[in-house]
DNA sequence: GACTATTCGACATTTTTGGTCGATTTATAG
DNA sequence: CTATAAATCGACCAAAAATGTCGAATAGTC
């Protein structure tokens, strides 16, 4: 046995079901091994939790690195960061964040800001070089729009949860994307905009959406 | 302060995001009483969770009879019980019944053998006297079809929760419904079939999907 | 076969949570 | 207005559950 599978088998757990649902004895159950091997490995429950929450913004990071690399213009750069946001929501449950907020309000605390830094540095310059280029809206304030952006982000990822029963999360952080998009898009970049979407609805929920509708025109 | 007050809000928090969750503290802080008061009401937190169970077993009984009243045929009846099942399934939350098998589990037999038996009641009749219409497949076996019904409500509901990222528990039901309404209706009357599901589906789903293809359709 | 490294699961300790009780407040009747 | 009864509060207790520890047992190596 050896640290890395703890610490991803912790990681599957965790942010896929939540944290406070797996006990330690329940998490060294599920490794097949004992207490006393788990312990060895991580010296405290929080410990373990820290490492997972370095994973997850580790995770974050990349993602929102190889989402900005080989992008040839600022749109397409947002919108690979737009992409990268959805996945990471899709990844990460709530339930997650809320357990860590509630019995590990410190590392909760250094998570988000970690997040929020990384999202704001990375968009940030985008954004202001989109603007100088005219893609974005000459009167976007390029720093309050990314703070509000975070909350919203933050916002949506709540109440997303609460939809399951009448939307896929895919649906709805879909939606809130596009939203920001055709929010800060200058009017002359909007068919580029709409050019770009296309590209991304094909490339990931075309095939779901087209089976449907080939399945609902039974019915119709 | 009354006890249906009390019950309804446990009923609310239980079924909505799970028992576990929520301590005899964190119930008492929710309603802004004491817990010496809700003591008063509900003698064991054990009481407390039976009749949040009873309620959910009168709130399905009384969801299928009024899902077969008022039906003129046979095939409307079926429909309607699977619309009450979706309905059902979409309101109670995978985790209530998880904590109830963990924690409560003679709590947990009897309420899922009280559910199936309402079910079985309801819909056994109404198949048996749909194939002597010739509504549904002569070779189908009434009582192990209702068996095998039960057996892939409770599987899909436990795994809609883990879909909720790419499709909504609507959209899971409604697909598992479309598929026991077609394994068991009869060839001559597969456009009645069609015909009723296409009141079902406007009635219901057909606000959103409408909407949705309007703003897709500005995508492509 | 002796020595070391690793693992086990029972046990101790801490935390959490279900359940209780006297003190206090609020309502009601005379 | 006062006396009595009913209802409520939140600190407290006890039981359950979870974290963290330790000696014994096992596996591996020379």
């Amino acid at each position: 046995m050896n640290e890395l599978v703890i610490l991803e088998t912790a990681y599957r757990l965790f942010t896929i079901q939540g944290i406070q649902l797996f006990t330690m004895d329940e998490i060294a159950s599920r490794l097949a091994i004992s207490k006393k091997t788990l312990y060895r490995f991580f010296t405290s429950r929080q410990h373990l939790v820290q490492q997972v929450c370095q994973l997850v913004a580790d995770d974050y990071s990349q993602a929102m690195e190889t989402a900005e690399n080989g992008k040839a213009d600022n749109l397409q750069r947002v919108l690979g960061f737009m992409a990268a946001n959805v996945a990471f929501c899709k990844k990460i449950s709530f339930t997650f964040f809320a357990d860590l907020q509630k019995h590990y309000p410190a590392e909760y605390l250094n998570l988000t800001t970690t997040l929020n830094a990384i999202t704001e540095q990375r968009l940030l310059g985008v954004l202001e070089q989109g603007i100088v280029e005219g893609v974005f809206r000459g009167s976007l304030h390029p720093k309050l729009v990314v703070t509000i952006l975070l909350q919203h982000i933050k916002r949506d990822f709540e109440f997303a949860a609460e939809l399951v029963n009448d939307y896929s999360k895919d649906e709805v952080f879909r939606q809130a994307m596009y939203l920001f998009l055709y929010g800060i898009i200058a009017p002359n970049a909007l068919p580029q905009l709409e050019n770009e979407l296309k590209q991304y609805s094909l490339s990931n929920r075309a095939a779901h959406t087209e089976e449907r509708n080939n399945i609902t025109q039974q019915f119709n």
